[in-house]
RNA sequence: GGUCCCUUCGUCUAUCGGUUAGGACACGAGAUUUUCAAUCUUGGAAGACGGGUUCGACUCCCGUAGGGACCGCCA
């Protein structure tokens, strides 16, 4: 693979999305690949917001992509350039390829177009546009209306892309048609924007998705057209949905944002996304500095991934592991209102952060979302709804052991209620009933939680606290 | 339909002509255990198919099948 360029000038990358909805997960990996290049090669990384649809595009998907980049951690060089505004030098590009002749003015009507294309599909035979006016004298031009500017593409020959992840791709120049470049009022379409403002931003590295893989031949000619240097074109396989088909909403093209409120940490999101694609031998866990390390641009694959949650899940697990306490509280915090947690609130008082951070502990090893955190901490924050198998547990004999357990609690108190204690307490009252730990304690369980699954019992006990543990044990016996 | 691309365990992938085809997730079993997890041990699981090339193919070539992308005065 040649990169004659990349050996020579500084490393610029792009992402530039095209401001129609959220960032969603295919966007983000190609953001982070390019992010991560640059990065890795100490090159720039650029934002471009493909805006020359007026009316497609909402300034709320601008903000949409920005804030999903930042939670990201992605943060890019200089300021987001909107291509919109670049209009007139894409214009003067089109005038220039128009002077040189390698660009036409035509006048077709896009009801003859569409009639065309209807045609040539009745007829079960490939449509490609043939303008009349790519050789007819343009003083013959209709008068009153300004027609488009269409690229005059070579007739004959191939043009190669010759791409990092693809490989050498051929196209035969007559499958490609003359595309249109300036549209009637003048306003410069995809292809035109794109070549003009890559190469006015230097960018070295194109990194895209392949259902750009067409359009780099195309965008190939322009740059040839004008004498341009090709930018080293990589085009990255697709994400599936996990059922294989195209990813749909339903199956994960969620917006990012999606992913934070259902508590996935970004450095977990970046981690399960590098995967997808790229291979660094048998490595599955990439911290950050090892990710731009390691980050290369010949091993990626060619071939689509599917989206799987499970592994999402668990590599978010894995992080949610490895975040110390006080920053994972930090983290939950922020996105706390999104998360949508069983009974928690929408934000801790102290005392409610204080008792999360001294669970935590416990707490982590049993999410694999920071949802799945706040939930477990639920006894934290509400009374305890009984649910039907916390009902069926406390039968006659379950609140005779809590009984026996409540007096033993009762002469202890804020001084010595801590975990260890607690757990040799009724160890004690256990052995002397001839009972297993687990029979005195499920009650307990029940009795503070309202349920059967918690967190480490006498742990949540020292974490409530003296008077609020004992409160509840009584609720519960009377 | 045309053009282009893809195809290793269920999933993500390693392998870059010679391996008992490796790892991770998921799944099964066991250990541990106050519940649930976590953790540890452990098991099953793959080169789409058919031809070549070669002493030797998952690796190279051709074909078939299946999948995907693109074919706009969208990006």
């Amino acid at each position: 693979m040649s990169t004659p360029i990349s050996s020579a000038k500084p490393v610029v990358t792009r992402f530039a999305p095209s401001p129609t909805g959220y960032l969603h997960i295919g966007g983000a990996r190609t953001a982070l690949f390019n992010w991560l290049y640059a990065r890795h090669t100490g090159g720039k990384f650029l934002l471009r917001i493909e805006d020359t649809d007026r009316n497609r595009h909402t300034p709320e998907a601008v903000d949409a992509i920005l804030d999903g980049l930042k939670w990201l951690g992605l943060d890019w060089d200089g300021e987001p350039l909107s291509q919109f505004s670049r209009g007139t030098r894409h214009a003067e590009v089109a005038h220039e390829l128009l002077a040189a002749g390698k660009a036409y003015r035509c006048y077709l009507s896009p009801e003859e177009l569409t009639a065309a294309r209807a045609q040539a599909e009745a007829e079960k035979r490939p449509f490609t546009v043939q303008s009349p006016w790519r050789d007819r004298d343009p003083a013959t031009a209709p008068a009153g209306i300004s027609g488009v500017v269409r690229f005059r593409a070579p007739l004959d020959g191939e043009t190669v892309v010759d791409d990092i992840v693809q490989g050498r791709v051929v196209f035969q120049n007559k499958e490609l048609d003359d595309l249109v470049i300036l549209r009637s009022d003048g306003s410069p379409i995809y292809n035109l924007a794109v070549v003009v403002d890559d190469h006015d931003m230097a960018v070295t590295h194109v990194l895209r998705g392949v259902d750009h893989l067409t359009n780099a031949a195309r965008q190939t000619q322009i740059y040839q057209a004008m004498g341009w240097d090709v930018p080293v074109f990589g085009h990255v396989p697709l994400i599936h949905g996990a059922d294989g088909a195209k990813l749909s909403k339903r199956h994960g093209a969620l917006g990012i944002e999606a992913y934070r409120g259902m508590g996935y940490l970004p450095s977990a999101l970046k981690n399960y996304l590098v995967r997808l694609g790229w291979s660094h031998g048998d490595d599955e866990i990439f911290p950050l500095e090892k990710m731009i390390e390691w980050f290369d641009l010949t091993s990626l694959g060619k071939s689509a991934a599917r989206m799987d949650f499970k592994k999402l899940a668990d590599t978010n697990a894995h992080y949610i592991r490895e975040t110390p306490d006080a920053e994972l509280l930090a983290q939950i915090e922020v996105v706390l209102p999104e998360l949508g947690a069983d009974r928690a609130p929408a934000s801790f008082t102290a005392s409610q952060r204080a008792q999360m951070l001294a669970l935590m502990p416990d707490l982590k090893p049993r999410a694999q979302t920071l949802r799945e955190i706040v939930n477990g901490a639920a006894a934290i924050f509400a009374k305890r709804p009984l649910d039907e198998k916390g009902a069926k547990l406390l039968d006659v004999d379950a609140k005779a052991t809590l009984s026996m357990n409540v007096e033993s609690f009762a002469i202890m108190s804020n001084q010595n209620w801590d975990a260890q204690s607690l757990e040799a307490k009724v160890r004690e009252n256990a052995d002397n009933t001839g009972n297993k730990l687990g029979k005195l304690a499920q009650p307990l369980r029940v009795a503070i939680t309202g349920t059967t699954v918690s967190p480490p019992i006498f742990k949540l006990m020292e974490v409530l606290g003296f008077d609020e543990t004992m409160k509840r044990l009584k609720e519960t016996i009377d």
